[in-house]
DNA sequence: TCTTCGATTTACT
DNA sequence: GTAAATCGAAGAG
């Protein structure tokens, strides 16, 4: 039997590391998400490291702006991004004030709340898709531009917690090439999921879209 | 100001 | 397999 996770939150010097360091870190943890229709929990299983503004790949990589005004703060808190028109993707700020790193929320396996996210995934056609792809798990989960900056630690109103749960041992840490992200930044084996885990997303090497006519 | 295209998902051939 | 959906950020002119 395994044992039940550990509901002890983590604190900000958790956050406050190199950003290589807290992605692979984090596959296990569960967030947990407050909101007025309930909560729901989430053990992460896929995420990506984004290294701040001398990164290729990274929404940093030109400079702060007011869409990406977060990552450049402390860390522990929450980058929402708005992309492709209508979805939402969710990000955790990391290492110290002023690098700009974050981990994009790529999927995990919703542990608690299961019924309130079918009801804002009515296309998942199973539980294991429910949060299978950082755009279902923002839909899952109701995150949108509004909880941009939001804190995960010592904060009793926040919306979200980061709780320690059950750590994926380091044998079982996968690392390849971060989804999506083209040129430059694609070189990096940034992407980190929990190997032979069902919600993972599929890997989709990055095509440019072609220009309507 | 105008044009392009994105850290994606979904539906359709 | 490919294309559409849909809007705002960012680069070009």
């Amino acid at each position: 039997m395994d044992a039940a996770p550990d509901r002890t939150p983590l604190t900000r010097d958790f956050f406050d590391r190199p950003v290589l360091e807290v992605a692979p870190d984090l596959l296990g943890r569960v967030l947990v998400r407050d909101s007025d229709d309930g909560p729901i929990e989430l053990r992460l299983t896929e995420v990506e490291a984004y290294a701040g503004e001398a990164d290729p790949g990274s929404h940093a990589y030109r400079g702060k702006t007011p869409r990406n005004a977060v990552m450049f703060g402390p860390p522990g808190h929450v980058y929402v991004y708005f992309t492709y028109g209508m979805w939402h993707c969710m990000n955790l700020v990391c290492g110290p004030e002023g690098m700009a790193g974050a981990v994009l929320l790529r999927a995990g396996e919703i542990t608690e709340g299961a019924e309130l996210a079918r009801k804002r995934r009515l296309s998942a056609r199973n539980d294991k898709e429910l949060a299978k792809g950082p755009a279902r798990l923002a839909t899952a989960l109701d995150v949108d531009r509004s909880l941009d900056g939001a804190d995960l630690c010592g904060d009793p109103n926040s919306p979200f917690r980061i709780l320690t749960g059950t750590p994926v041992e380091a044998k079982q840490v996968s690392e390849g090439p971060r989804t999506g992200v083209g040129g430059e930044g694609s070189v990096h084996p940034w992407r980190f999921w929990t190997a032979n885990d069902p919600t993972v997303s599929p890997y989709r090497a990055h095509v440019p879209r072609r220009r309507r006519t």
